[in-house]
DNA sequence: TTAAAATAAGCAATCGATTGCATAAAAATA
DNA sequence: TATTTTTATGCAATCGATTGCTTATTTTAA
């Protein structure tokens, strides 16, 4: 059995003595064949158990009707929905996905871009690494003749599609809440600046306590506390603070939040009254946890539907396609209870 | 830029007045070829911005390195940590992962399946949908030569490798465990028993119920009670019988025991006290519900690894591979307060 | 009945990389 | 120096489907 040979468009032109041209037709469903051979053929095809051979067509089409997916890892709620929201679309479009994980390296996202340049993949969708470097992989995609939309993590300096979310805005529109509700000291808890996300939203913060005429502390501003792991000992550093937040924006995730959470749990602040939270991402779990967190979702199913079909179009159109296009898709602040200090 | 040409073997050749086959050969760095030209070759090639074909050489190899994956669905916990897992040792084979989501529906399975076939995919993994009805395109895959591993969602009747989890001695685990913690009218919500899983779960109970002398009650099993809002419905059910259950097995995933919780608190059924819980799958929200539950991890991750491991095994080993194997992963109760009465 | 038009089917090149076989050139041996 | 062995390179077929061009056959028009 492993050996079993397939059959071919030759075995079933030999078997009805045609040509194999004729049967490619009468496969393909183009002009130029009789309906009696064509009926013919097509039997034969079922009962010879037939399946077209996709690399040879391919590979003579030059096109493979398949989008490459990077991302730093596939089982991350965000990314997960994303690609849902992609294979949807993809599908409806008879194409297939390619997925790879880059796991947060920068090496390897360099050699998952090589792997689906050499497949010949028709578009690439890519999030970057927080191990971001060069973007020579990047542009070599654009080189190659291959489409290339980026989005959420995006390298900026390079110009290509982007499907983002508007990260700054949100970022105003939590902190906004936030003081809306009487906070005053709002702490943010930052992730890696190499990414753009991360910049943005700690932009939307600094912008949004100018708006409002509160100064700035840069005690309150800790780095890098993008791991639940992470935010548990800036959340610790924060409460122990002789004049400590009264408030945290933990911008990185919910995960960071639920740490904040558990934090001030332990050391008997209470949540929402003393301490006021924001996440970000809208986990499953924020709903859930008591009190319920607020967050930010960042809608990742339409994200990537909405990839999906700029490709499409894109694609379809003869335009030139390289021009920038940014597409902006707006998150949405999700009220509950960790910040709802008015109502406690 | 859209009609930009790729380099080839030819256009290196031609540049340095060699034979392709010398490239291609240096390229591989099999034998035969001159340390010198070697150099020459590959220089030209990363000058040349050279990226393989991989569409022609796998047809001409007949394999294209990459494994197939039909799940149900790509944002589901469980399933997005197998290919997080799948994904891992694949990777370091040097193979691809190209997936697809069925979305539970068998028709929408059987075009994936024979997408993957014609894709040449040296290998299938499948899971398959709730919606299962006949088995022919799971032979199919054999038939073409195509290595099959099914795993979790099997056809039991098809002579395949498979990677299961032991669904039957871990429900007897969880349900021996709420007995042993006295509890005394354990209710069951099942799934669809047209999956093997289910069927499984199912046996568990009834043989822990038998083993300890308990008499099974048929008001107490709800068929089909496998999403949330099903799950709230039986609950509902199951809270106003005169007779009611002191503990819930919600079978089917925590997504169900989430809403039995939700539920009898609402009822005002105290848990663990008046009601265990006991969920499937061991999501990350059960660990911070209140009280957090109890619930069976599958290790999803490790499931994934295991898929891979195998097929590059029987892959790579001459003899016949399709000796039917069956690994079993063997699951773990998590045990947590919502199943405690003993403590409560 | 014959010429023109339309249809059906075959031929052969092509996509790009791989590989068995043949040959030329270099190195080793006699 | 002549002969054998080794090494490097070229030639051409191959993987399976597609497609422009040609030829054979049928249909329509004159």
């Amino acid at each position: 059995m492993k050996n079993q040979k397939r059959t071919t468009i030759y075995d079933i032109a030999r078997k009805l003595n045609l040509n194999a041209s004729s049967v490619s037709r009468a496969l393909s469903n183009t002009s130029k064949v009789s309906e009696a051979t064509k009926k013919l053929i097509l039997d034969t095809a079922k009962e010879m158990n037939y399946q077209p051979n996709s690399l040879a067509s391919n590979l003579r089409r030059g096109s493979n009707r398949t989008i490459g997916v990077v991302v730093p890892r596939i089982n991350q709620n965000f990314f997960a929905n994303v690609i849902a929201g992609l294979e949807e679309i993809t599908y409806e479009n008879g194409y297939n996905l390619v997925i790879c994980q880059s796991n947060e390296s920068y090496e390897r996202e360099v050699e998952c871009v090589n792997t689906l340049i050499n497949q010949q993949v028709n578009c690439i969708v890519i999030s970057v690494t927080a191990d971001f470097k060069e973007d020579a992989h990047i542009r070599n995609i654009q080189k190659h003749g291959i489409q290339l939309i980026q989005f959420d993590r995006v390298a900026d300096e390079v110009d290509t599609l982007k499907v983002v979310n508007d990260n700054k805005q949100s970022s105003i529109e939590a902190i906004s809440h936030l003081i809306s509700q009487g906070y005053k000291r709002i702490a943010l808890l930052e992730g890696p600046q190499n990414l753009n996300i991360f910049r943005q939203r700690k932009e939307g913060y600094l912008e949004a306590l100018a708006i409002h005429g509160i100064e700035t502390d840069p005690l309150l501003m800790k780095k890098n506390a993008w791991t639940k792991e992470l935010s548990v000992e800036a959340t610790r550093e924060l409460l122990s603070l002789s004049n400590p937040p009264d408030a945290i924006f933990a911008s990185t995730s919910d995960f960071s939040a639920l740490g904040v959470l558990e934090v001030a749990t332990k050391m008997g602040f209470s949540v929402p009254k003393q301490l006021g939270i924001c996440g970000y991402s809208n986990e499953a779990f924020t709903e859930i946890t008591s009190p319920s967190i607020t967050t930010i979702d960042q809608h990742s199913i339409k994200m990537g539907n909405a990839i999906a079909r700029l490709y499409f179009k894109e694609a379809k159109s003869e335009a030139e396609f390289s021009v920038p296009k940014i597409i902006n898709i707006k998150p949405e602040l999700i009220i509950r209870a960790s910040s709802l200090k008015d109502k406690s």
